[in-house]
DNA sequence: ACTTTCTATGTAAGCGTTTACATTTACAAT
DNA sequence: ATTGTAAATGTAAACGCTTACATAGAAAGT
């Protein structure tokens, strides 16, 4: 068993609070006994346990973090930088993946708080298309801890919105293609998760600025069953065939942006000079493919390191931005020549 | 503030004891106290506090997570897999991604263990080239919890691991493509990981036991600091033209497997006519390229919830098997055509 | 020498549970 | 009625820590 402050105490000669202060340096305490203290308790070994300090704290000094699933190659990236960062704040991350399913959801929220987080963190795509009612619960339950959200935004009191403008960065990559003279976009998405919709309104809102007529045929919904990219890449050939004709894509994932590579590979499409591909969110797919896919980054390491920071500052009291926005890059590869 | 099991009792006209015993099913309640009971808490709401629980217990019901890099593709997986494995089993997950340096892992270690976690889990190739003496520090320092290593082996009391046998699947890919008549086989690698150096053996057992002279010579080694999959890919060109022919490749992992593929599509060989490539892991990475890449699946699903059974009963004071080893299983793909 | 004023340390209450042990209650057997 | 027994519930200690408050000791101002 472990050593208690109780038993530091002893072997030092002191009263468990001296131990307690200079454990937490929260007063003064003479030069000696801090030396003589530190000295038994490396010595002896003394790990605190935090069950108990968070009784008297009343903080877990830990950090809930609320996502669907954490092997999504974009979520994995997210929660990785969640926790490095709250890590070098103190803070620990307990790990909730909540699947998709909504009473699961529910469940997980109550257990979360039982451990009386000092905060949740919802990690967006989480919430696939329900944001408002499914937030709504967890936003009540947890009463009094800070909630931030990342990717998503919210209004409510007590409720802190990281993002990524994806509607202007979709507004600017759009612009960016059709401004090279390629003006039969091929938008693609799957999900219309929240930055699903702003996505696709950013790039709605260029074909209008650009008064480019018939762009709305060239939107395709790719049906999410459809799970394999070669069965998406195949998708875009039916539609093709269908009467659509296209000389750029724009995905609103780098997964249909690839799939957009292989469409191009089976009909001996040269990319990027018969069609131009743009996939989103700068994931580690992006180099997988031939030629190497051009996609935007969405900044989620700054964003992740933002979201810690406003998150800490609120557990210290400090007055902090309710909504935060960062906006997203285009990294330029070699499925595009503009 | 959330209510007490103290204010429940009040409400409810009996003891704490009273409550605590229908929280918990631990001993019998009259059924109409219990009732009494749930509907107050029902009405006025109570999520119990388990910084206080874990004291009377003496246990937090989580497990602590150590691994290098969340974010990683393979180590993503098995983080969610152990995740919601641990949930089913009433347990939650502290993760903690160390990174690869070895003082923080240390400073990690101490965190999550002052957090009185019920037990620990090692994911595998947090540990690179180090198992040895890296684990031992952790295994000292986590005296009495049971520590769990996903795929290594480590042979020490209340240490267990549990592994997929990478050295027997890599023999039986090797063999698998030396049979079918490719006898010059590329083996890519670039890290030797536990798991590493075991898929290596593999690989020189089977040429070993094919008698195939020469085949030391096609084993290659990538270095590390070479990032993308293109540069692998030149990488790889570099070291046919200084003389070796191989019409297989078989690689460490997916990626290096797909930079095969694209060393092929640079030299306009088709696969997997001129050459077969086989990869490892079975990651989301097989779909990304054309053709798709045939990979050894290791499992990570079985194994992880393999891990989680065997550490809850050890938990529970059942006798458990130290070490257990499932077997990979090559999944075909477009890549190969045996 | 004698208050006053710090500074350093100790004392003890409190955090919200669990649970061994004590007590009460209910009921059956005498 | 009286006792015995089992079931239901209550009491209080324990878990390891923080911290407000109390106290002692030292330095300093008179």
């Amino acid at each position: 068993m472990s050593l208690t402050i109780y038993d530091i105490s002893e072997k030092a000669g002191v009263s468990i609070a001296t131990v307690s202060r200079v454990l937490n340096g929260s007063s003064k305490v003479k030069e000696s006994t801090r030396q003589k203290i530190m000295d038994i308790i490396d010595e002896y070994g003394y790990t605190p346990n935090s069950s108990a300090r968070a009784m008297g704290l009343k903080s877990m000094q830990t950090i809930g973090i609320l996502c669907a699933d954490s092997s999504d190659i974009f979520l994995a990236k997210a929660v990785y930088y969640l926790e490095q960062n709250l890590q070098s704040a103190g803070y620990e991350a307990l790990l909730c993946c909540t699947g998709y399913n909504l009473d699961a959801k529910k469940n997980y929220v109550n257990l979360i708080l039982s451990k009386k987080v000092d905060g949740l963190i919802l990690v967006g795509s989480n919430f696939i298309g329900e944001v408002e009612t499914e937030n709504q619960y967890i936003i009540d339950s947890s009463s009094k801890v800070p909630v931030m959200i990342l990717n998503a935004s919210y209004h409510h009191d007590n409720v802190y919105s990281i993002l990524c403008d994806d509607m202007n960065s979709m507004y600017r990559a759009a612009t960016e293609m059709y401004e090279s003279g390629i003006h039969d976009i091929l938008y693609l998405y799957n999900s219309l998760s929240y930055s699903g919709r702003k996505k696709l309104d950013g790039f709605r809102m260029a074909m209008q600025s650009q008064k480019e007529p018939g762009y709305e045929d060239l939107i395709c919904r790719v049906p999410e069953d459809i799970s394999s990219l070669e069965n998406v890449a195949d998708f875009i050939s039916d539609y093709a065939k269908a009467g659509h004709t296209f000389h750029g894509v724009i995905a609103a994932d780098d997964e249909l942006g690839i799939a957009a590579v292989k469409y191009a590979q089976k009909h001996s499409l040269s990319v990027p000079e018969d069609l131009s591909i743009i996939g989103y969110n700068n994931s580690i797919l992006t180099g997988c493919c031939t030629p190497e896919l051009t996609s935007i980054d969405n900044q989620l390491e700054i964003q992740t390191r933002c979201l810690v920071k406003t998150l800490i500052g609120v557990l210290n009291g400090q007055e902090m931005p309710q909504k935060t926005v960062f906006s997203g890059t285009m990294v330029k590869r070699k499925t595009t020549n503009f």
